[in-house]
DNA sequence: TTGACATGTGAACAATGTTCAGTAGTATGA
DNA sequence: TCATACTACTGAACATTGTTCACATGTCAA
């Protein structure tokens, strides 16, 4: 009887707790960032204003949720990519990176959120675990060369920062007059792992185009 | 008599205007963006708080001045690079990027709002002179190169992504541990020109290092 | 002097995130 | 069964935000 009720406790708290993040992802997506408030929130799950707060501390720890539930499925597809062996492994990173944008491209308001203005205090940093992906794969592209794979953190972050780049200016600036976003992409990401992991077979017998 | 008062007014409105802007930046690289409010710039100001709406019509506009303001230095920072005949056009490019970088480094409150979260239908597109002076600088790299030049416009905005999102990253996010700046600046501009016009004589010669 | 106009004030409004005293309802221990 | 402790919840309040507006003040033209 102790632990029964204990543990239905828990339970149901925390599947309300899911409920309030899964209105809040809704109302996110309709409504965008400036639509949302923790009063419209309340109102759509049916409680008061003052319940949301027995489950999250804050408006910003509330969109931290949502923000680490979404990054968590993007890991979980870049960690398939990871484990998918024999294939070509920089086609594979390519592929990741590819999944990245068009994932941010798929959700832009939380990948706002998850790179907005926050204060850097509070949250010295941390590290998504997609990142650890790209890094993996980032060395499995460079093999056995050892002097590479030294700079193994500071190809990952350059890789990471222009594929960032491309998502973070294609979510913010939709109406900006962009050449074909898949062209756009794709340079983006070909130039990008190229410095990362040197010229590809293919590439370098197409030489300069 | 008559035209002068008008001009009198007019420059009087000019200077309070421009007084008003530089109390708000002062405030905004003081106390970042969360410090900012239309009422501790009023006090700031020495005025009241409805006098700053007879300048400004509202607080985004009031930001977009200030945005506005900093970006101008940039371009002309980049303008003089442009007129540099004569010097080798690659490195000035990456100059003109790396100046870029350090602008936003130098300015990351002002950086983070440009690219901040926004409506997207009001204003649909601003294209910032700096943009267009990257693209005078990439031109000139191409050269003579017909086939490239027709891509102009896809790799000065490729190389442009990847330049914001080295900025955007370490300005947003600089408690993250990052391998050197400088060095990671580097890996992200070379990656991305050499990506947009080709290797360099250097490069080529050194082979992948 | 009078009227028009720019400049400025300060109170008010609506909306925000957050807190908190008070109220049910329920499981626990005697 | 009764009292106690605890959890879930409410609704009113608070402080702060951006913005507006009726009103005042000063300055110039007629």
């Amino acid at each position: 009887m102790f632990i029964e009720a204990k543990a239905r406790r828990e339970r149901y708290r925390q599947e309300t707790r899911s409920q309030i993040l899964g209105a809040a992802r809704e109302i996110f997506v309709r409504d965008g960032f400036e639509g949302f408030s923790m009063r419209t929130l309340a109102r759509s799950v049916g409680c008061s204003l003052g319940a949301i707060y027995l489950y999250f501390t804050s408006k910003e720890e509330l969109f931290d949720g949502l923000v680490e539930q979404s990054f968590l499925h993007l890991y979980e597809a870049l960690g398939v990519l990871v484990k998918e062996r024999g294939k070509d492994p920089v086609r594979q990173l390519k592929r990741g990176l590819r999944l990245y944008v068009e994932w941010g491209l798929k959700h832009p308001s939380e990948y706002q959120i998850a790179f907005a203005v926050r204060n850097p205090a509070k949250k010295p940093y941390r590290t998504h675990r997609a990142f650890d992906a790209a890094r993996a794969l980032v060395k499995l592209c460079l093999g056995r060369s050892r002097a590479a794979e030294r700079e193994l953190e500071l190809r990952t972050q350059a890789l990471w920062a222009a594929t960032h780049g491309i998502t973070s200016l294609l979510t913010q600036r939709p109406s900006f007059p962009w050449v074909s976003k898949q062209r756009l992409i794709n340079q983006v990401i070909d130039s990008a792992t190229q410095g990362a992991i040197g010229p590809t077979k293919r590439q370098k017998s197409k030489g300069k185009n």
